[in-house]
RNA sequence: GUGGCCUUAGCUCAAUGGUAGAGCACUGGAUUGUGGCUCCAGCGGUUGCGGGUUCGACCCCCGUAGGCCACCCCA
């Protein structure tokens, strides 16, 4: 049994899947170039007061699932493990100034993010999530445009038909008589409630909106509902969110119970799922607007949009569909030689090849000749260099270990040589 | 945070309360400069951990840790 292991609810991602986490980290970063959205990076951890006001102190983010840092008697500042990426970025835009940039301001950032939460399948601790920010662009066709930007992410990541739920939860204008319509009916009902959704009641109204219990389901069926009480400029605003989505042929489905778990959010909400399944921890991604975090963050009123997409989930998600993982990067050419003094000449005819942009291993052990290309084979090298006596003559004999053929060949003529394979061979197999 | 199921070699899994095993993987040999197959051998375990019951525990009981499932919630 092992001395140490990786904490509960984090994993060591082996080579095979950090190589996955790679692919999709570079598809992000060059998606959200082509957007114009500039990469950032900010700290792992905050002043907790950054989650508190900017995630919302009555959230179950901040209020259960916060990694909280034990004080330091030399600041005795109190920090946290961020919990989501939006808090801290908004930090990072008031405190250097980015309302004097030309506006919005669009930021993208993909990396760890941490939650105290009881790990299950698709639910970790530490999690990885890419995420964007438009920050100061009241909409709504930058809605959707950040809408169409993620189901561009699922579609180049190879997800299969990936769903976004939308809805409105209106502003300050309209939310709060809403919410009191909407505790009002519950309360007409206080009977049939659950316990847990008459304790939620007090707190977070909305909430019982996306109640799973059957009771809740059949109640909220009756339920007002948000979309039938927004007011004039939050109607329009999500008319024009829907109407430019229309336009960019993106699909949704319209969910009025949809509400998001952080405070901050304002108007457009969505959240993304893999189509037909509404697994519990399933979810792909989710954003929305807004409006009045930068202000709560100490900056002035500033309007801002923008989503995350865990990257955990994702490869779930491929894994389910029955898409194959990316492959390991196979050996154009592994040097092998059965003389035990020849690991210099091997190392030599390597370090050749990866000047020449090749990936290529020596033989630097002293095993027989026999054992070097069973593991040559094993690796799915295409080639490999059998340096023996010939290299007296500046040659080696190449061996075509998919073909089973081999050649004599001039060390200067090598590089040439593999290169040119390697080319015909990607023609072959149809790249 | 609540309830439930699970945990044996690196991986996947066996083993009436009575000597802990197999396949895969890894290393070596058959084969002194020619591979994936085959054959042989080796390496690898305080049966998650700690207690208890018993002449004797992988097996039964309690606790604990981790994983998973459903909640809660979200990515």
């Amino acid at each position: 049994m092992p001395t140490f292991r990786a904490p509960r609810g984090t994993r060591d991602l082996l080579p095979l899947e950090r190589a996955a986490f790679i692919r999709l980290e570079r598809i992000g970063a060059e998606l959200a170039n082509r957007y114009g959205y500039r990469p950032i990076e900010t700290p792992l951890f905050e002043q907790v007061g950054v989650f508190e006001r900017g995630v919302g102190a009555v959230t179950d983010i901040v209020e259960k699932e916060l990694f909280r840092l034990a004080p330091r008697t030399e600041d005795g500042e109190t920090w946290a493990l961020r919990p989501e990426p939006t808090a801290g970025i908004v930090r990072a835009y008031v405190q250097h100034g980015m309302q004097t940039l030309p506006q919005p301001v669009k930021l993208t950032m993909t990396g760890p993010m941490f939650r105290y939460d009881r790990p299950q399948a698709g639910r970790y601790r530490e999690f990885w999530q890419f995420d964007i920010e438009a920050i100061g662009d009241p909409g709504p066709a930058i809605d959707a445009e950040v809408i169409e930007l993620a189901t561009r992410f699922y579609r180049e990541a190879g997800v299969v038909d990936p769903e976004i739920n939308l809805n409105s939860i209106g502003d300050a204008a309209c939310r709060p008589a809403y919410i009191a319509e909407l505790a009002e009916f519950y309360r007409g009902q206080i009977d049939r409630l659950p316990a847990l959704e008459r304790d939620r009641l007090e707190r977070s109204p909305l909430r019982l909106l996306d109640s799973k219990d059957a009771v809740m389901v059949e109640l909220n069926a009756t339920a007002p509902a948000i979309t039938d009480r927004l007011c004039d400029a939050c109607a329009e605003h999500f008319a024009g969110v829907r109407a430019h989505l229309d336009a960019l042929g993106v699909g949704y489905r319209l969910d009025p119970h949809l509400v998001r778990g952080l405070d901050y959010y304002t108007r457009t909400a969505f959240e993304i799922y893999p189509r037909g399944v509404a697994g519990q921890q399933s979810a792909l991604g989710g954003g929305g607007r807004y409006d009045g975090l930068v202000e709560l963050l100490g900056g002035k009123p500033t309007p801002g949009i923008g989503f995350g997409l865990g990257l955990d989930r994702i490869l779930l998600a491929l894994e389910a569909q029955g898409t194959p993982p990316v492959s390991e990067p196979g050996y154009a050419a592994v040097v092998v030689g059965a003389d035990p003094a020849g690991t210099a000449d091997r190392l030599k005819i390597a370090t050749m090849l990866r000047a020449a942009g090749l990936v290529a291993r020596a033989e630097l052990g002293q095993r027989k000749l026999g054992k070097q290309l069973e593991s040559a084979a094993k690796e799915r090298a295409h080639f490999a260099l059998i340096v023996g006596d010939e290299l007296r003559d500046g040659q080696v004999q190449l061996k075509d270990l998919e073909a089973g053929t081999q050649k004599l060949v001039a060390v200067d003529d090598l590089v040439r040589e593999l290169e040119r394979a390697q080319a015909s061979h990607h023609h072959g197999s149809g790249r």
